[in-house]
DNA sequence: CTGAAAGCGCTTACAG
DNA sequence: CTGAAAGCGCTTACAG
């Protein structure tokens, strides 16, 4: 473990001072072109790195923007935080995540996160829906730059990059009530997750304007995991009641739903049509593929980080507006 | 933006020097209990929270861990990531990614990423696969703490934890000539990746032992990507090969494979068997689920975490030894 | 038990 | 153009 060189050692070896090896090492202007040379040189030579602790700490800036998610291992997370790498790119800022989901059981562990990420004096905190009251991050926000994705909070409307849950769902619930369904289900997400809230009430609201009466019967409650999707339609069997098309909470749901309804001999979509929502990558190879509501995680991702540099910059974050979009592959079929 | 309060802050409310709040905030022995309970009151009052820059910069240790990482969005590596969270949780330590694969242009960029972790001084490495150089890896261990995951870095060994790819090709493989298989297929990996070799080369181990001549007709590449999955199934087909079992690279791959099959109306595994290496959670959920050689990848991941502490704690490493573990579901049945 | 002082590696006015 | 000095927020010997 050999010690890294300092700016003072290159002054030392170079003869100079430390502040002139610091503004040639930070292209300042302004130095003599030979010393220039000399002290490039030498950091070449011995390998210099700026030590970027130092750096932030009297510049007060870490270059590095937190983000807190509930789970990495999320398909559509992932892909979000894919694209916050994305848009920092070039920009000179990383980002350091830092999660809870697998340790729900300690509910006040839940500012934990954000306090690893403040602690280390991040610049700015982009924060990936989680269940973080609105009220914490309204408080947050007066201490520190902050983008919300995946989640709508009050009073942080100009910070929220986030999709139309509501209309979503009503669209792709209208979609299968085009196809002619007319007894669909829903496997919801979790109880008090806005998400699942806003999706069961895109389908509610597409029924009633179908004219067709809202049955309790055929809407039990999962958790946005495969799992949920195998138990959701367990249970909607072993209630015994009839349906020709479900509405997935979103597509991981699916899937188990889609398994569930394989091993019990229904084909699909001739049988029973399903859909989902997110649009995760994998839904294009599922078999069949399947039809969803595309929620851009990528660009969304992108464009949190975009915001935050924008933020930073100390502009107008402009957050942009994300539009779903109704993805037709193979899962839902006509009616008959 | 409000200022944090610093310990200078703290000092001048209480009256104690600036060397006392930081004894009792460090929980240091030999402080008077009033003024120990002085500063604490004092601290929680104001919501001091201590400046981990500055901590870092005078400690030597930033108390993170830097992971660089290929491409956070595969499932394998997203739940190994889940697993190093798991792994470093409760230790004080937490970690940083890097990652670059979407950028892979740069040939030189390569290394970008450990750039930004070592400037930024994290007090360990954990790298998981990538295709940075051995030597490169070898030259970096001896600047600071390394942990290398699902790859193995001669002259590295004891800081490697991955498994054996050639023992668990061969064992699927053999599973597949147990069931009465000749006409084997197998989609690899990248065509330099070391884990695509090796599993191509147990698959021909197996062959070999069971007296099945290896046929290159039925190995395409592809590069453990669903899309490769379903290209390489279609060049399978335009060259009019004969294969009744199919062996993909990983389990994405087996997915677009599966979703080419279909449809061209084989049966899966009636017409045609199919499995996969990794056993990512999703593979339970396929239709048909998916028989696979199971990589533990988050338990890899916590490995990784506990070996690096183990590490940075002054101690051998002792990275464990993983076995791959054969999962058979519905994707492959007998030949008939 | 406690304070003054030095120092971690850097940047940035301030003089010259 | 360039160096000496102060300071970022903390910790840690060193005296007392």
């Amino acid at each position: 473990m050999t010690k890294p060189v300092t700016i003072e050692d290159l002054a030392r070896i170079t003869g100079v001072s430390p502040s002139t090896v610091s503004r040639v090492l930070n292209g300042n202007k302004g130095v003599a072109a030979d010393k220039r040379a000399l002290v490039l040189e030498a950091a070449e030579k011995h390998h210099y790195r700026p030590n970027a602790v130092a750096r932030g700490l009297v510049s007060g800036r870490s270059m590095t923007i937190g983000v807190v998610v509930q789970d990495i291992a999320t398909p559509f997370f992932a892909n979000m935080l894919v694209g916050i790498e994305q848009g920092l790119d070039q920009s000179g800022y990383r980002s350091m995540f830092a999660s809870t989901l697998w340790r729900d059981n300690d509910p006040n562990d839940d500012h934990e996160p954000f306090h690893v990420l403040l602690d280390r004096r991040v610049d700015g905190l982009i924060v990936l829906a989680g269940q973080a009251s609105d009220q914490f991050l309204r408080d947050l926000a007066e201490q520190i730059p902050i983008i919300i994705a995946a989640r709508k909070v009050e009073g942080l409307e100009d910070r929220c990059i986030s999709i139309d849950n509501v209309e979503g769902a009503s669209t792709i619930t209208r979609y299968l009530i085009g196809l002619g369904h007319k007894r669909i289900a829903h496997i919801t997400g979790h109880r008090n997750h806005p998400d699942a809230l806003d999706r069961l009430r895109g389908y509610r609201l597409a029924l009633e304007e179908a004219g067709i009466e809202y049955d309790e019967e055929l809407v039990v409650e999962g958790s946005f995991h495969e799992e949920s999707g195998l138990k959701g339609v367990e249970q909607l069997l072993t209630r015994g009641v009839r349906f020709s098309a479900l509405f997935a909470g979103n597509d991981q749901t699916a899937y188990g739903a889609m398994l569930a309804l394989a091993s019990h001999n229904f084909r699909i979509p001739n049988d029973v049509s399903v859909v989902g929502f997110d649009d995760v990558s994998l839904s294009a190879y599922t078999l069949p593929p399947l039809t969803t509501i595309r929620q851009p995680a990528v660009a969304m991702g992108r464009a949190a980080a975009e915001s935050m540099l924008r933020l930073l910059s100390g502009n107008d974050p402009e957050v942009p507006h994300f539009q779903t979009e109704l993805i037709i592959r193979k899962s839902a079929a006509i009616y008959h």
